[in-house]
DNA sequence: GCGCCTTGTGTGACCGGTCACATTCATGCG
DNA sequence: CGCATGAATGTGACCGGTCACACAAGGCGC
């Protein structure tokens, strides 16, 4: 509350010009840097801003220009923390930017909902990030408009995408590879694979990472058993896979579906790791406190959200830190849910 | 990639009035249902929006009327489950209602970085919701420059908020309470409680819940173990209380703390809930799938979002669902970590 | 037949910036 | 000395809408 009482409309460019003695455009001038403003001139016009606490338009400066200064991310969940970790990486990055951030979740992949979405984020900012880990996403992700700046956070792709198409990804082949590796090693004949939902229809990286491993130890390849994101999907998989006896190894598609995994595990009467061995994806927070704590493979979801707000802007402005995407190395954390199998299998 | 090969610039009122053969500010009419329209006329406007993929530009919207239909959360994080879950709750809301949403993280809760995100929020949007659990949010909260529409997600805050203080809260007293409550029933002496930071000075409500159980039954009041956020917090400060062995109930101020007393709790060599029954707060998705499963309060977030946008949307515009916020009964879920204490205690 | 209100439509200014161009003045060079 | 050149600054139009007001045509009362 000032003094006056009533909140008076802030100062705009002309206001600073009449409190200088210059005229707009030398206002513009300043507040732009432009080099060709007389240094007493810039004082005087600096000391108006100061006093007047002007603060540049944020709409009109993006109706004029036609640049926003923002970006949308779309996604289909703002909660798993995958999702929620990326999110965070874009705001931090494109806050160092001096960007706005902006979402839009996309509740059903329908495509008349997502091309609504997709449209209010296009005429919301400047350009876009896409989460494209599942259908809403990777139809989202189709369906922006040629010419739109736009970045995707995708599955690791099978092959690599062509020339400079503003992907970014973690490299999920590794990172299945080193978990399951890792499995095989203890001893384990072989290793299952609860999965989580494919964003198309392909093999995902995940899983052929995974058959890689098993392939190149002479191991069996069973089937990979479908499942969902959270940790009911984990749950029910693995109700099904404890009544195999010859089941030691589960590798699972994300931290929260080996929790669900652990659940069954333990309501089936079969102890992990004395029995069974489970891994998971992503060291989410939680993942070092469960009991047994749980061994994964770290992912660094917040690099990549950098990474896809820095390509997103490097498109943007021509100022250059357009470094291609450093693909972030998955790093194998053991802890107590892996170990070797039972002596009897 | 349309036929001409090159993204031609969307079509403006001005165009959809050439084509339409009236001026632009019919236009503007048709597409604000302004009544006064002949009904010859509007269905040739409405062709010509139709012919030319018309879309209202946001921004010279923005410009032009004031109003932004945009919305700004400001927050100190986004990825632990009642942040997030608020968020979503808002943004379902705030889509439903055709307003974009934007994000802002307080990462530091200093007063000048606060004030810069309020700033940045403030130019970028047309309303504020702050959630306001943490000391970055109370002062963000407090920072909003009057005038502004803000609403912010607080905790229960200690005194009725006077007359119409835009606020939307939990009963943090009331859970506390029956968590409290239900221990209490198990037959324990007393429950310990390990609180989650307060973003006040003064005694959160979930503190003076649990107090106020603890004195109707005549129990003892141990002091409150303040604590983290996450898991990490939960862990240290239960270490600590493992060693009193006449310790055989713990509150916890979130789920994620609790997850970490349960793990302190196993290291310490004490059963759950066979030695100590645990409890938490939040009913976090994957609080149901713990070994034990964990006793908790559910907490509705994403419907606290959800009216948080509501009554900034009230006070945005005058069409006036501004229900008084109905606040969310929380809901007692009684699972595994609680049972009575050991007979020789 | 006149004034008056209502309905339908158009004109000009404005929101707060940017952009393209014009103007002034001092300087360098042939 | 005259003229081109560049630095410093100003003017007008523009981005794509809205708002306040003007204005023409038609209906109604008297």
């Amino acid at each position: 509350m000032n003094v006056t009482g009533h909140t008076r409309r802030p100062a705009s460019i002309r206001d600073v010009a009449t409190a200088a003695g210059v005229s707009y455009q030398t206002v513009s001038r300043v507040i732009n840097g432009h080099p060709s403003v007389r240094p007493s001139t810039r004082e005087r016009v600096l000391a108006a801003i100061e006093e007047l606490g002007f603060r540049r338009n944020a709409t009109a400066l993006a109706l004029a220009s036609g640049r926003s200064r923002a970006v949308t991310v779309l996604t289909a969940n703002t909660t798993h923390y995958g999702y929620a970790s990326i999110l965070q990486g874009i705001e931090e990055a494109a806050r160092a930017a001096s960007y706005a951030v902006g979402i839009g979740v996309l509740e059903s992949a329908e495509d008349a909902a997502v091309a609504a979405e997709v449209q209010r984020a296009a005429d919301a900012s400047g350009g876009i990030v896409v989460i494209a880990y599942d259908p809403a996403g990777v139809r989202a992700l189709g369906a922006v408009p040629a010419g739109l700046p736009v970045v995707g956070v995708v599955e690791t792709p099978a092959s690599p995408p062509d020339g400079d198409r503003p992907w970014v990804w973690t490299d999920d082949r590794e990172a299945a590879y080193q978990a399951t590796s890792h499995l095989l090693s203890l001893g384990h004949e072989t290793v299952h694979y609860v999965a989580i939902p494919s964003s198309t229809r392909r093999t995902s990286a995940r899983t052929s990472g995974w058959r890689q491993a098993l392939k190149e130890a002479g191991a069996p390849q069973p089937r990979p058993v479908q499942s969902s994101w959270g940790p009911a999907g984990g749950h029910a998989a693995a109700l099904k896979l404890a009544k195999d006896r010859s089941v030691t190894a589960i590798l699972c598609g994300n931290d929260d579906l080996a929790l669900g995994v652990l659940r069954a595990l333990h309501e089936s009467g079969r102890s992990v790791p004395g029995e069974v061995s489970v891994a998971g994806f992503d060291d989410a927070p939680h993942s070092a406190f469960l009991t047994p704590s749980l061994t994964t493979v770290r992912l660094d979801f917040t690099g990549l959200g950098r990474s896809a707000f820095a390509l997103l802007h490097g498109v943007l402005e021509e100022s250059a830190p357009v470094a291609p995407h450093p693909v972030s190395v998955p790093e194998l954390v053991v802890r107590e849910s892996s170990g070797p199998p039972p002596a009897d299998a």
